[in-house]
RNA sequence: GGAGAGAUGGCCGAGUGGCUUAAGGCGCACGCUUGGAAAGCGUGUGUACGUUAAUAGCGUACCGAGGGUUCGAAUCCCUCUCUCUCCGCCA
């Protein structure tokens, strides 16, 4: 959600920062309904007044046994008045949230123009990659010659886009998972949290998922949405708030199901793991004061960089472009796995700054000082990483030529010490 | 799933149509008092929007949420949400 008060000060300059997503102008329709609007609110407010100041007369003169019909009639006829100005006031703001609800955040002044992802740029690069005395395989021929995973048996059971895993293939995907949910809060400082998959209007509206994107996610009979990422739980969960500024930064991870409808997605990455309508991700989420977001953003990006370095997984950061930035985020980075078997580098966590955008839609703010007025938080989310993606990923650059795959040093506490996987 | 009771400011709590401009208490802030503190006394104490140069004033709204009745609603009516108690079912 936008300020609109920012929108009055300076409307080229908004209209200039979404021409970058390829938004039409649409500030002077905003400003013209908002004009209107706060003419007649105040005299609405007027009215308020005078049926306040006339109630009270009325009642005076009650309890004195005085007539008051000449004072009701009144009353009445304001009432009527009143009415119609309320219609309007309603109607006109109505109208403003409508639109800009649908508006995208504004962009970082550093994030470069481009259409789309081959405007994005490559930040840095780390890590070999592998070298193979044979042709790498994708993670779905591995799996299945592995016969530890199993897409058929996923479709008798749900339909296309979901997976069954089974033995220590199963496993290494629960083993990144607690190894990620321990790397963060041990050595990151995030606080450990379990959160609900199913979420109201609320919760899904106030981190931008709607109204735009309700396509995207799955609703449930009773009018609930199941999430399409623990960024909504986590980051909703300070909703309606107003924070002490010494309790910032706050920040939470968690580990949970996501659920996509994956619309609009039909022939893309169809086989495999890569895109599911139901996958693991461990999601970090902050919480800051405004001034020290950007600050943030990068920490917490390096925080997932970190995922990828301890399990020696070759990766690149790439600053998302104008036309590639997501609807709420101002700036966001991507981080992409190598994947031998693909021959191609492929996204496997996005960590995005949002400033005050997803704040003002869920009203979250805190308070600067003792007795100062409550400013809007910043809010922050990024994978820490997607888990079924760095399944694949361990899976293709950890690859033996007879199909085995190699276990990670940091993943094998957690699989019981073994070190391959055959 | 069934039956019942609730939701009032940071917290407790009064309030069954106008005398409430939400009583009173606690907490907190400031001041007086004191050698210093406590106690005591006094003053203040939310959020949003509008107006404004103003985070000063002034105005309007807000008693779980949304509708309705009325000249007037914390109070009456309807719908919903959440909490608690008992019963049933259940990992």
């Amino acid at each position: 959600m936008h300020d609109i008060r920012a929108l009055r000060a300076d409307p080229a300059a908004f209209d200039a920062d979404l021409a970058r997503r390829g938004i039409e102008p649409v500030s002077a329709k905003l400003l013209a309904w908002d004009e209107e609007r706060r003419q007649a609110q105040t005299v609405l407010q007027e009215k308020q007044g005078r049926r306040k100041a006339l109630a009270r007369e009325i009642g005076t003169l009650k309890r004195s046994g005085g007539d008051s019909s000449d004072l009701e009639a009144e009353g009445l006829a304001l009432r009527a008045e009143m009415e119609a100005l309320e219609e309007e006031v309603d109607a006109l703001g109505r109208e403003s949230t409508a639109l800009l609800a649908n508006l995208p955040n504004r962009l970082d002044a550093t994030v470069p123009d481009g259409p789309d992802e081959s405007a994005n740029v490559v930040q840095h690069e780390w890590g070999t990659k592998p070298t193979f005395t044979f042709t790498p395989k994708q993670h779905f021929e591995l799996g299945e010659m592995l016969k530890q995973m199993d897409f058929a048996t996923a479709a008798k059971l749900s339909g296309s886009r979901f997976v069954v895993l089974r033995g220590s293939i199963a496993r290494l995907a629960r083993a990144l998972g607690q190894f990620m949910l321990d790397l963060h809060v041990t050595e990151h400082g995030y606080t450990e949290t379990q959160v609900p998959v199913m979420v109201n209007d609320d919760a899904m509206y106030g981190t931008d998922k709607l109204p735009k994107f309700a396509d995207q996610s799955f609703r449930t009979e009773d009018g609930r949405w199941l999430i399409p990422t623990a960024e909504v739980p986590l980051t909703a969960s300070v909703s309606g708030d107003i924070l002490e500024a010494l309790a910032l930064p706050l920040r939470m991870t968690a580990l949970s199901q996501c659920f996509r409808s994956e619309a609009g997605a039909a022939g893309r990455d169809v086989r495999g793991m890569l895109r599911q309508h139901q996958f693991e991700k461990v999601e970090m989420v902050s919480v800051t004061i405004p001034e020290e977001s950007d600050a943030e953003h990068e920490r917490m990006t390096r925080c997932a960089e970190k995922v990828l370095e301890e399990l020696n997984i070759p990766y690149r950061r790439v600053l998302l472009c104008a036309g590639d930035t997501g609807f709420g985020a101002a700036k966001t980075f991507d981080l992409e796995a190598w994947l031998p078997g693909q021959d191609a580098w492929r996204e496997i966590s996005s960590c995005s700054n949002t400033r005050d955008f997803q704040a003002r839609r869920m009203n979250a703010r805190y308070r600067p000082q003792a007795g100062a007025a409550p400013a809007f938080v910043h809010t922050l989310n990024g994978s820490g990483l997607a888990v079924g993606r760095t399944l694949i990923a361990v899976m293709e650059n950890y690859q033996n030529e007879d199909g085995s795959i190699t276990v990670p040093d940091v993943l094998r506490p957690y699989m019981g010490k073994i070190e391959k996987i055959s």
